[in-house]
DNA sequence: TTTATACTAGACTAGTTTGATAGGGTATAG
DNA sequence: CTATACCCTATCAAACTAGTCTAGTATAAA
């Protein structure tokens, strides 16, 4: 068989983003075009976000958790941004929601780990490799934030 | 808890390469490395490389059935590269071993799909976002070759 | 103060993927 | 003909994902 193999669920790989990033990122979002006075419910996000409202739940609590929102209880509640939405960097978010960005544990600062079958760390070609794929993806990641996504959309280009 | 969540086995995240991948990419360089007039076993990669062996044999068949390899079978049999090192991308053994390198099934040309909660594709903020991310990612992915991979070290930035 | 609303917490589950291992089969050099 | 080394398929445990379920607790409005 000469067929490349595509994971089912995900179309395609490991370097996907998680559901649940995106939809922390689309919940931001929303949060982010919002009325900034007066809180946005779960519900009213999972509803038009079409996420699951329970799953939904868990996420707006940890990014809570993390500092990113403030949340309301009772008749009215609902979340707020606690930071300014040009505040809240893709890349802080999907480190919550996903773990470190770097694609090799030993490329990650927040999760250094040495490959357990690596021999000279120094000398390793594919780190090298990655380290310039991390430092372009922390690039984008970092310095786009929520207000960027919020903004006015621009054309799209398919990759890969 | 406000702890970030990080999975054990991968310390980090979805964003990482299998080790599959990084197995396939050591071979390479091996193979690269060694006499090209002269097949290189399985087990003698296993060896130098620190990869289980029957897993190799598993990766350098998916790789010599995308035209990457050739083997050579029986005493003195292994294998040499088909094309030359510098005509083997780090993006092409990746979408063969890991599949597309798009973060997100939508932004992916090789294997695109829609996102299955989607509203509008073309006004989709994580989508114009990540596509940035595909873009540079590819950039590297595609222009880096075994052949570079061999060449000397320079020096590794640590990112995330 | 009642009651509806909304957040909090964590256990649980079905399904998929990963990273292997096992056990043969097949070709080839000597 | 036999030892060597690649070829191929099947199977498997552990981990991860994307949820769901249950059982609350806190707050605000009426």
């Amino acid at each position: 068989m000469v067929t490349t193999y595509i994971p089912k669920g995900r179309t395609a790989l490991r370097s996907m983003i998680s559901h649940k990033a995106k939809y922390a990122l689309r919940a931001l979002v929303a949060l982010a075009r919002a009325d900034q006075d007066r809180p946005l419910a779960i519900s009213d996000i999972a509803k038009s976000q079409h996420i699951p409202k329970k799953f939904l739940e868990q996420i707006l609590l940890d990014l809570k958790h993390h500092g990113i929102l403030e949340s309301k209880r009772g008749k009215g509640g609902g979340y707020i941004l606690l930071k300014p939405a040009d505040r809240i960097s893709y890349g802080e978010v999907l480190r919550i929601i996903d773990g470190p960005i770097a694609p090799l544990p030993c490329l990650s600062i927040t999760a250094y780990r040495r490959c357990a079958d690596c021999i000279d760390e120094q000398r390793c070609e594919t780190r090298r490799v990655f380290s310039e794929v991390a430092t372009q993806t922390r690039r984008v990641l970092d310095t786009t934030t929520i207000a960027d996504a919020v903004a006015e959309p621009f054309e799209t280009q398919l990759a890969s």
